[in-house]
DNA sequence: ATAAGTTTGTGCGAAGTACAAACTAACTGC
DNA sequence: GCAGTTAGTTTGTACTTCGCACAAACTTAT
């Protein structure tokens, strides 16, 4: 399947890339900004601005990005034109009189994203408007010991038929992988679990077959950018994605761009180290964040204490027997959340983002948790005058929000925010 | 002491920063790139890529930020007339013939940055040149339970006699502090020991009295600002810069910037926790990395093992005793050194810098300390494919590479790199 | 010695961008 | 009906980068 259709406005894809491809080559590691860079980048401010604060008028626009209104006039008209955003209904003028402003936003009809979250086993693909709104799920399994070829058949046709129910071409493709990722290189460097998918250059083959661009990130930054587009991080600046459950993994998001790190590797936090000789982690290691704040220490600790069916606890059965009336249930959730607090304030001692949106088994704990974490955190952390520390949970599904920030990954990489 | 004369082209100080405080005041979390600040960022640009690499001909800035070779000359060229940069003497031709290249370099008589290295109980005062040269050094003392206004008596009578050695009004200056400051507002928030510059505004009054540019920040970022301008940071876009002695801390240089959190705030390593319910810290927490890592620790343990002189003892002189032959020097070092390394591995879990420089008393270590502690970090840290980690120590000394830190906050805030 | 080839650095016009001023459109309040 | 206010557009200006052409300066081959 092939797309040929593209705005006639560039978001900057093409231009930055071949440029930075350019410097690359001749090892620079300075990148001047030029004239035609300057517009894409403005113009995904536009988009990003929209995004994050919702429908506004060009009016409202120029003072936010403090630019002319003419500029923003000029941005957006070719937008409207290729029908990327529409005028909305002209809304009544607040106080003292004046031209009512028409809102902008994103047409509901505009190209969509194509999403994909990879499992060991198991493949879903789907579409994302950019409203959020996910549609065309297709879902598939694959064997993880099996043959590559097989995996990129299942993936091939998996991806074509949620692709084929797209009006348009979709502005790209963004897959949220488990695993070990090289984002930069677009290769997947080890997934455990799933031996096939080893040094696999998926990005490289997707964009070959489906003629589109193609992005792929590892599941913590996927939630992370989720967050962030659709999700309670949206509009933020600063904050950080924490995923706890089998293992501990977490995202930045930096004074206002996803974190990565060198070929993609940051974030690995399961293994930042808590307890110097500590319990025995997967790694090899000693003392990990992982072998206190993550699903094995819960299973073990509400053995140890005698706590019904001490294989299958979770967090929001945790919260659930404590809240009605369970001292143990409620010792160990105190002691489970002082645990993942730990790695959050290393996180705030390091990085100082102040907000921090919880996925995976904690995020099952709800507000609760949420509040049992936070003030852990408050508790450990040195105090700087007016800071506050916000622990949040994505109340959407898991696996929505990991496709939702699949899509994101897209955009991001699209609107191409940073110079 | 008042300074008129500018450069007349804007290095992006003024419209960039009246852009910023407008889109602040309005709310916004957008900025828009406008066309000055374009010619101002590609400005600073080129000024950094002629300090990551040395004297580079217009042909040769050109190929390295992938442009135009016309575009350098536009933006040199007014450069040179305003003596900012110097053209050298033309430098034969290499390989094949062609017209020499004539190197470009920064004037040893450009204007200067003044510096300022704020300690409890001592001040130290310098002008800097853009070649990295210390000039005018002044020192003073102040009484740090004392008064404000003597305080800053004190202060600006240091700063004059520093400032009036000056040839042309200095680009700025830049101080470096001990305790927790707040860059963002140009405060001092607390300063252990000195509670006489407490909540203390000094760049609001630095900036009154010599109406220049005023930039502060802590110690350890200033170290960092020093590394990367002057020192073994020079031209790489992602390291770390990590003190320990008294206390600890670090700074983080982030693709290409200095990455300073929220209110300035990241870095503050020494109480991240690398041992949960552990020893006692100052800070009333428990475990924290500063437990284990600081000269505290390590008077007390060579205390406990017999070394001599404990309460002096150094990482300077672990090294030389062990290197002579004293096997019990040999072990504290290693596990000095192992300590250490635990907070870099943290740090290289999360954000995956892959390169550190060290300062203060485990840079008095040298390369033996440097070399520990990379091997201790090899084995403690989840293996990437072809990651290398690079650990190294600043040979020059601390107080220099603080304060030319402090006059490379300047430069870094003067090119506004940042869009 | 001469010619050819190569590289550097500089004018000049074109294209693209943001901005300021002045304008029209649409609504409120008196 | 008119003044006041806000939204959005038109028009002209200033600034920046880019591509092309060209002179200057050097090397190499004949």
């Amino acid at each position: 399947m092939k797309f040929e259709s593209q705005p006639s406005y560039s978001l900057g894809q093409r231009t930055p890339a071949s440029r930075e491809a350019a410097a690359g080559e001749s090892g620079g590691n300075v990148t001047l900004v030029s004239q035609a860079a300057l517009g894409a980048i403005n113009r995904g401010r536009v988009l990003q601005a929209l995004y994050d604060n919702g429908p506004k008028s060009r009016a409202d626009l120029a003072r936010l990005a403090g630019v002319n209104r003419t500029t923003i006039t000029g941005i957006v008209q070719p937008m409207i034109e290729d029908q990327l955003l529409v005028e909305g209904d002209a809304s009544p003028s607040d106080v003292k009189g004046g031209k009512p402003a028409r809102p902008l936003y994103f047409n509901h009809d505009a190209p969509m994203l194509g999403a994909v979250l990879l499992l060991p086993g198991t493949i879903q693909a789907c579409l994302v408007a950019l409203t959020g709104e996910i549609k065309a799920v297709t879902k598939a399994e694959f064997d993880p010991l099996g043959d590559t070829e097989a995996f990129i058949a299942v993936m091939t046709k998996t991806l074509t038929a949620t692709l084929s129910e797209a009006q348009q071409a979709p502005f790209g493709i963004g897959v949220a992988s488990a695993g070990m990722i090289d984002s930069d290189n677009g290769t997947i460097l080890t997934v455990n679990l799933a031996p096939v998918l080893t040094g696999l250059p998926l990005v490289a083959i997707l964009q070959e077959r489906f003629s589109l661009p193609v992005v792929i990130d590892h599941h913590p930054r996927a939630l992370l950018v989720g967050d962030r587009w659709f999700g309670p991080g949206r509009g933020q600046q600063n904050f950080a994605a924490v995923y706890t459950g089998e293992v501990l993994g977490g995202a930045f998001f930096i004074d206002g761009k996803v974190y990565r790190g060198l070929a993609g590797s940051g974030g690995e936090l399961g293994h930042s180290v808590v307890q110097i000789d500590g319990a025995l982690c997967n790694c090899g290691k000693h003392g990990c964040w992982e072998t206190v704040a993550a699903l094995p220490w819960l299973r073990k600790e509400a053995a140890r204490m005698g706590l019904p069916h001490p294989k299958s606890i979770t967090c929001a059965r945790l919260v659930k027997e404590a809240d009605e009336g369970s001292n143990a249930a409620d010792e160990l959730l105190d002691r489970y959340t002082r645990n993942v607090a730990f790695g959050i304030v290393n996180l705030q001692q390091t990085l100082s983002l102040n907000s921090y949106v919880l996925h995976g088994d904690v995020a099952g704990g709800g507000v609760r948790a949420a509040e049992l974490i936070r003030q852990h955190v408050e508790q450990l952390v040195v105090k700087r005058p007016g800071q506050e520390i916000s622990i949040t949970v994505n109340g959407i599904g898991e696996g929505h929000t990991a496709l939702r920030g699949a899509a994101g990954l897209v955009l991001s990489s699209h609107l191409k925010l940073v110079i």
